[in-house]
RNA sequence: GGGCAAUUAGCUCAGUUGGUUUAGAGCACUACCUCGACAAGGUAGGGGUCACUGGUUCGAGCCCAGUAUUGCCCA
């Protein structure tokens, strides 16, 4: 049967894939094995691929088949996020498209509608992993809206609420005016303005004709002013700190007060505190205890407290009220000013800063245990600098605001049976409310009571995914929890450190007393060339699944994990797909030359016998290299190493070295041999390039029922043999001097030469020598000769003789030019070795190199010198 | 503004407690090559005063201080 020139991906990844599906491989159920779990970073439900999932799930699986391969109980679960604010968005969107608001919608129906989206495309992503090879147990597919699921989310609500770490509080909020809602810190778009800086001054209270002056770019505001702040060691305003000033228009008397946050170098020293519209003014006043004044109703217009300018929208008040301070004389001056301003992402409106009343879960004690066992190493960061980060955010933790307006989410479990603020209760249904009501002498009925708006932070329910994938919350202590968790292996980007790990980790200890996870491996973020973050709204995003059809899925996964250290971006390119596309192309052909001998019972010859020693010995020894990058995270590395046993090792020396003639047959004993290291380099490579590697793993052989790679046992290493490694190692740089000379003298590889050694001792694998130099003789003598090209290779000389060889003037060059180099070197030993305090200093084994190193080169250079005069 | 990183070949990165050739790899680049597995290939080659300035040391890519640039997080 003919075998395509070219490795053709497309079928055999559908059939591979399948197979692996029909023999049940990915499913996981506990059993007496080490469990290594795996919980995948839940994309958004409505989500699809993208190169960031690419990466991250192509890691994920290397690390779940390898731990398959080593004989662990490997259980990947995979799922998706409800993500409350993306969701909610795209299906307003899509309503909208329709013609529908969902201002016009109850509750009821928008979550039906939403529930049709998230079915029609809840499925996309997870299909598309399918396409990457990831070995998820699909049986295991969760979502955070499931039923079973959004229950343990309104327990742990309950349950923190009763522990006393939840609570209600005022928060300040980003106001959207025009759409009417609160959105979220990542929904707004910060951009520069040019706007004017209005310099204001208040008369202190009791005074002759002293002021203070202010520097706001929102006179608007001054009517919600509670005090005037200064910077407590600025000179030139102590002497008013402690007293008082009237604000101007409104007559109003607030404090003067001191605090570091106050930028003495910015606009005047002094700042007008507006605890109700500004974060930092909000801060202080909560700082200081004063009180807060809210100027504006929701669409932006002022409230009663703007006085005569209620009803006034705010831009055309600040015209208004920059006039009267004018007028009255007030406004010192005004100068042009450039300044950041919030705009809303969706109606571009400038975002208001609001406080308004929101769920808070509290931190500070919930945070310690997770400090402390990332910093003690309990959960170990890969790469660890992120532990630094990590313990800058908890250290000053702040309170978690889990309160959404949204209806897309788990709505919170409070239930109102008054107009007063905490005229609620806490319970899992309105029934259960009704109960506590009743224990605590309040008769209501179900149809009293109002559940409150708001839906729980997206984060508030993924921060239970590793245990309620396993249904740890709503069934304590199950067999799957207490077998699969804690998790071995997170795999995520440093963006949601705080999101999801953090709180991943918090809940973990508080919930289950134990670590979710062993190790969180970073990825970075996937770049353009030109060095933008990839995403949809740049368009500089290929499909990943139009680069698995162009390069197949095993070349796209090593083109991404090629050169992807933990935590680092990842520049991306389609060229490193081709490299990967390549590469599998490479290991295709070497099976095609390797499957079309002809095999025949003859005594294996010298040269076979000595390659299939050394590549024993090479193969382990990359063998203990590739387990240590494992065992450090350092994935890219691991698969370079394997890269370069398959293409150098392998293909370059190895298959070269025991390749019969052109239709000459193979020994029996050498073709058993390298199908053995083809499989095993298979195994090795089967964790990042799963489908070319099975595919090849039954064709070498014809395998029995369950004989596949997937669930193959991880190859054992055997000790190396390290004189074998270092005498092959020799002879690679012999024959790099002949083909060098080949190659000067331009002399074809078919041309066979002859070699003479100046030494006694024969190397136990000459017989490779002849074969790879393309040799018609060897030969060992202890004197050199006359009329040949001379090289050498640790200290021993190796002639060509000339032949009618022309180009004497090149051989001279070559010559000069190796003197110059050794003369370099030579000088820097020598450099070091004549400093007395580098003899007496350094370690007496560091000195003895130095002198080996002068001596080689010594010798090295008299041989070069005494070769040129001999061409003269 | 506060904090944390980083800076080594054209690009992406290694460089393991300071001492194995005057720094390595992959890709890219250059030259030559139908060489009976593979041109998606082979062979050979070029390319770096390790950001800069000082310091410690017998010895610094590695340690210390400062400068510059870049990135990330928080405000």
């Amino acid at each position: 049967m003919e075998i395509p020139k070219t490795f053709v991906p497309g079928e055999v990844e559908n059939k591979w894939y399948s197979y692996w599906l029909s023999k049940n491989y990915f499913h996981s159920t506990p059993d007496d094995r080490e469990a290594y779990t795996v919980v995948i970073p839940p994309p958004n439900v409505t989500g699809v691929l993208h190169m960031g999932h690419m990466l991250n799930n192509t890691i994920q699986d290397v690390l779940v088949r390898r731990a398959r391969m080593l004989g662990k109980n490997a259980c990947w679960v995979p799922g998706t996020d409800h993500a409350s604010i993306a969701t909610e968005a795209k299906v307003v969107q899509k309503l909208k498209l329709e013609g529908i608001n969902k201002t016009d919608l109850t509750r009821e129906e928008f979550l039906r509608h939403a529930f049709e989206w998230k079915d029609k495309h809840g499925g996309i992503i997870l299909d598309q992993l399918k396409k990457l090879g990831a070995s998820c147990d699909w049986e295991r597919t969760h979502f955070t809206m499931d039923a079973e699921y959004s229950k343990s989310v309104i327990a742990v609500f309950i349950d923190l609420y009763k522990k006393g770490k939840i609570y209600r509080g005022v928060r300040m909020v980003n106001w959207d005016p025009e759409a009417l809602t609160a959105v979220s810190d990542e929904e707004v778009l910060y951009k520069e303005v040019n706007s004017r800086l209005y310099h204001v001054r208040y008369k202190i209270e009791g005074s002759e004709d002293d002021w203070l002056t202010i520097a706001t770019t929102r006179p608007e505001t001054i009517l919600g002013d509670t005090a005037i702040c200064v910077h407590p060691e600025d000179l030139r305003y102590a002497h008013a700190v402690g007293k008082s000033v009237i604000v101007p228009i409104s007559g109003r008397i607030v404090p003067v007060i001191a605090d570091e946050y106050v930028d003495p170098t910015f606009g005047t020293g002094c700042l007008k505190i507006t605890p109700a519209h500004d974060i930092n003014d909000y801060e202080l006043g909560k700082k200081f205890n004063l009180p807060s004044i809210d100027l504006f109703n929701e669409n932006g217009t002022l409230n009663a407290h703007g006085l005569h300018y209620e009803g006034v929208d705010r831009f055309e008040c600040r015209k208004r009220i920059a006039s009267e301070l004018q007028e009255k004389g007030y406004l010192v001056k005004t100068e042009d000013y450039i300044n950041k301003v919030g705009f809303s992402e969706r109606t571009n409106a400038v975002i208001e800063p609001k406080l308004s009343l929101q769920w808070f879960l509290s931190m500070k004690e919930l945070a310690e245990p997770a400090l402390v066992h990332v910093m003690n190493d309990d959960i170990k960061f890969f790469p660890d600098k992120f532990k630094n980060t990590y313990r800058h955010w908890m250290e000053n933790v702040k309170d978690w605001c889990i309160s959404r307006q949204l209806w897309w989410g788990h709505q919170i479990p409070a239930w109102y049976f008054g107009p007063g603020t905490n005229d609620f209760v806490v319970a899992e249904t309105a029934v259960e409310a009704i109960e506590i009501l009743k224990s605590k002498g309040i008769e209501k009925e179900v149809s009293q009571l109002t559940q409150d708006e708001d839906v729980l932070d997206t984060w508030f329910s993924s921060w239970l995914w590793p245990i309620s994938v396993f249904n740890g919350i709503t069934q304590p202590k199950n067999p799957e929890i207490s077998y699969y968790y804690p998790t071995n292996d997170l795999v995520t980007a440093p963006e949601i450190m705080f999101f999801w790990v953090a709180r991943m980790i918090i809940a973990g200890y508080e919930y289950l007393g134990d670590l979710p996870f062993k190790n969180v491996y970073y990825t970075g973020i996937v770049r353009d060339k030109l060095g933008r973050k990839m995403s949809k709204s740049l368009g500089n995003s290929p499909d990943p699944i139009d680069l698995i059809n162009q390069f197949g899925a095993d070349g796209v996964r090593m083109g991404i994990l090629i050169s992807s250290p933990a935590g680092n971006d990842l520049p991306f390119d389609t060229s490193q797909c081709e490299q990967g596309r390549n590469f599998a192309n490479k290991i295709w052909n070497a099976y095609r030359l390797v499957s079309g001998w002809e095999v025949r019972a003859f005594e294996q010859p010298v040269h076979s016998k000595q390659a299939v020693t050394w590549f024993e010995s090479k193969m382990n020894e990359s063998l203990i290299a590739i387990n240590s990058h494992f065992d450090k995270f350092r994935i890219s590395d691991a698969l370079m190493e394997i890269y370069k046993l398959i293409w150098d090792d392998f293909c370059s020396w190895y298959l070269e070295m025991i390749k019969p003639g052109y239709e000459q047959p193979i020994d029996s004993k050498t073709l058993e041999q390298t199908t053995q290291f083809f499989e095993k380099l298979m195994q090795l490579l089967h964790p990042f390039m799963p489908f070319i590697t099975e595919e090849l793993w039954h064709a070498l052989t014809t395998r029995g029922e369950s004989d596949d790679i997937i669930i193959s046992n991880w190859p054992l290493i055997q000790t190396p043999d390290a004189h074998v490694l270092s005498s092959m190692s020799e002879v690679f740089e012999v024959i790099s001097g002949i083909r060098n000379f080949r190659k000067t003298q331009n002399i074809a590889q078919k041309v066979k030469l002859s070699l003479v050694v100046v030494s006694d001792a024969s190397n136990a694998l000459d017989a490779v020598l002849v074969k790879m130099g393309n040799l018609s003789e060897l030969k060992r003598q202890p004197s050199k000769i006359d009329g040949a090209h001379c090289f050498i290779v640790k200290g021993i000389e190796y002639y060509i003789p000339f032949g009618e060889l022309i180009d004497v003037e090149g051989e001279r060059n070559k010559i000069l030019e190796e003197i110059k180099y050794t003369k370099g070197f030579l000088a820097a030993v020598q450099g070091k070795l004549s400093n007395e305090r580098f003899v007496a200093g350094a370690p007496e084994q560091v000195v003895a190199v130095e002198r080996q190193k002068e001596a080689d080169a010594l010798q090295k250079l008299a041989l070069l010198e005494s070769r040129l005069s001999a061409l003269k």
